[in-house]
RNA sequence: GGAGAGGUGGCUGAGUGGUCGAAAGCGCUCCCCUGCUAAGGGAGUAUACCCCGAAACGGGUAUCGAGGGUUCGAAUCCCUCCCUCUCCGCCA
C-alpha cells in the first residue's frame, strides 16, 4: 500500500509507475484523491462535533456533582440532538475511508529508477550469467532419471493426496533434507538468524504480505478455523513483527525460514508442469530482511549475491534476470529472478526471487522504526529464496548425471550425504 | 472439549459511570549537583489521524484485547468474538 500522501505529493510518479507495470485502469488515481478529500473534510466536521459534545459532558459532569441538577437536564436535552447526526456523519465516514483504502489496496508499488521499462517477460534484462549451458546432448530430463531409480513417486502422491504431491523417496528425500541444511548453514554463516514459522496464518497475516486481497486464489484454506497454507514462508515470517516498532540500533533484521509452500496453481497443465518443475508442495528455504529505508537497495544487492553464491557453490549454471516493470509484480519495486540451467530439459528453471517492496508491504504491516529524532517511520522489507527445492533438485540430477544413469553429488553436499553418489 | 479467573502505556500495576490518555513504581532520554564510584534533584517519555503553520509550537478527535450496545458522558455497565492463566478431560 503506497501512503495517500505520496500519492497526493508524486502524483505523476504513481501514474507512471501505473502504466509501466501495465495497469490499465489509471483513473484509480483521480479516485483515491477524489474520495481522500471528502474523507479529510469528514473528519474535520465530524471531528469539531464531537469536541462540543465533549465539551458538554464535561460541563454535566461538573454541574452534577455541584448538584445542579437543573441546569445539566437542560443541556442533556441539546445534546441528544446532535447525537444522531454525529452518528449519521460517522458512517458515512467510515464508507470513505473503506473506499479509500479499497482504490489504495489496488494502487501498485512504483517501480525503481534502474527498472527497464517493458511489458513482457521478453523485456526482462539478464543481469548476470554464470557457468557453460549446454544446449545440446543426451542428457536425460530429471523425471526419467527419477523414475529408473524410483526416487520420486508421484503416482502414490496421486493416490494419497492428488496432483503435484510426490513422494521423494531414499536418496532424494536424503538429498532434500541435504540440500535444506546447506541452506539454512550458509545463511546462518551470513548473519540470517533461523526461524522455525508456522504453516499455517491468519487472515490479517495473509493481508499483511499481501496474498489478500490481490492473490487469494493461490492459497490453500481451512476455512473452519479461518486458516490459510502458507504459500511461502515470507508470509509468517515478515509478519513476524507485524505491528512493532523498531530502535534503530536493531535494524537490519535478516532471517532465514525453512517451510513447505503450499500453492493450488490454479489451471497450470501441461510440460511447462511436468516432474518438478511445478507443484503444488514443495520445500523452500526463504530470506527475509527487514531495513532501514536508506539501505533496502543495497540490501536488495546482496541479497541477490547470496542467493547466487548458492548456485556457485552447487556448480550449477544460471543466470540472473533484472524484471522489467510489466513483468514485476504489484508488490515489488524491484525485483531480480535466479534461473538455474536445466540441461536435460534444455530450459531455464526460476529457483529464486530477489524482491524490494520498499515500504509497501511494511505499511500495511505497520513495521515502523523510531529514527534519531523520535520520529516514527515505515521500513523497508524485502525478500528472496534461498533457495526453492524442487527445481534445483531437478537441475542437480540432470547436471550431476553420469551416462551410466548414476548420479554424482556436488562436493558441498557430500558431508551431508555421507556420500559421493545418490 | 468442560469449569473458573483475567486482558490497562516499554514493563510492573492502580483505577468499577463524570475534569482519566489514564495514579504510582521501574525502565529510558535530557539537564543539574556531587572532583572517580555510589547516591541525590529537576524535566520529559504511547500511537494514528484532522486543522493551523515554512517549521517549532498549538488546537482537536480516536484508541485501556477486538467489534457492537446502553448513556449527555464508558477503562469502568451489557452482548459477541479473540487471547492468556488455573483446574479437569484428551493427547504427540
Amino acid at each position: 500500500m503506497l501512503d495517500i500522501n505520496f500519492i497526493r505529493d508524486n502524483t505523476e510518479t504513481v501514474l507512471k509507475g501505473m502504466k509501466d507495470k501495465g495497469e490499465s485502469d489509471l483513473s484509480l488515481v483521480d479516485r483515491v484523491l477524489e474520495v481522500d478529500e471528502t474523507w479529510r473534510s469528514l473528519v474535520t466536521k465530524v471531528d469539531n462535533l464531537r469536541a462540543e459534545s465533549n465539551r458538554k459532558a464535561k460541563t454535566i459532569g461538573e454541574l452534577m456533582s455541584q448538584g445542579k441538577k437543573d441546569e445539566a437536564q437542560k443541556i442533556i436535552k441539546a445534546t441528544s440532538e446532535s447525537k444522531n447526526e454525529i452518528k449519521k456523519l460517522e458512517e458515512e465516514l467510515d464508507e470513505f475511508s473503506r473506499k479509500r483504502d479499497d482504490l489504495l489496496l489496488r494502487i501498485p508499488n512504483v517501480p525503481h529508477d534502474s527498472v527497464p521499462v517493458g511489458s513482457t517477460e521478453e523485456e526482462n534484462t539478464v543481469f548476470a550469467e554464470w557457468g557453460d549451458i549446454e544446449e545440446e546432448g543426451w542428457r536425460k530430463p530429471h523425471w526419467e532419471l527419477a523414475d529408473e531409480h524410483h526416487w520420486i513417486d508421484f503416482e502414490r502422491g496421486v493416490k494419497v493426496t492428488g496432483a503435484g504431491f510426490p513422494f521423494y523417496v531414499g536418496p532424494l528425500a536424503k538429498l532434500q533434507r541435504a540440500l535444506i541444511n546447506f541452506f539454512i548453514d550458509e545463511a546462518d554463516q551470513q548473519g540470517y538468524r533461523e526461524l522455525q514459522a508456522p504453516y499455517f496464518v491468519n487472515e490479517e497475516s495473509a493481508r499483511g504480505t499481501g496474498q489478500i486481497p490481490d492473490k487469494e486464489d493461490m492459497m490453500y484454506v481451512i476455512p473452519r478455523d479461518g486458516f490459510y497454507t502458507i504459500p511461502t514462508a515470507e508470509v509468517p515470517v515478515t509478519n513476524f513483527h507485524r505491528d512493532e516498532i523498531f530502535r534503530e540500533d536493531d535494524l537490519p533484521v535478516r532471517y532465514v525460514a525453512y517451510t513447505p509452500c503450499w500453492r493450488r496453481e490454479a489451471g497450470s497443465y501441461g510440460k511447462d508442469v511436468r516432474g518438478l518443475n511445478r507443484l503444488h508442495q514443495f520445500d523452500k528455504v526463504e530470506l527475509v530482511k527487514i531495513v532501514h529505508p536508506s539501505s533496502s537497495y543495497d540490501e536488495l544487492e546482496s541479497l541477490r549475491e547470496y542467493a547466487e553464491s548458492l548456485l556457485k557453490k552447487l556448480e550449477l549454471p544460471y543466470r540472473t534476470l533484472l524484471m522489467c516493470t510489466g513483468d514485476m509484480g504489484f508488490t515489488q519495486s524491484k525485483k531480480y529472478d535466479l534461473e538455474v540451467w536445466s540441461p536435460g530439459q534444455k530450459r531455464w528453471l526460476e529457483v529464486s526471487s530477489c524482491s524490494n517492496f520498499t515500504d509497501f508491504q511494511a505499511r500495511r504491516m505497520q513495521l515502523r522504526y523510531k529514527n534519531e529524532k523520535g520520529k516514527i517511520e515505515i521500513l523497508h522489507t524485502l525478500n528472496g529464496s534461498g533457495l526453492a527445492l524442487p527445481r534445483v533438485v531437478a537441475a542437480l540430477l540432470e547436471t550431476y548425471q553420469q551416462e551410466d544413469g548414476k548420479v554424482a553429488v556436488p562436493i558441498v553436499l557430500q558431508s551431508y550425504m555421507g556420500s559421493k553418489w545418490l
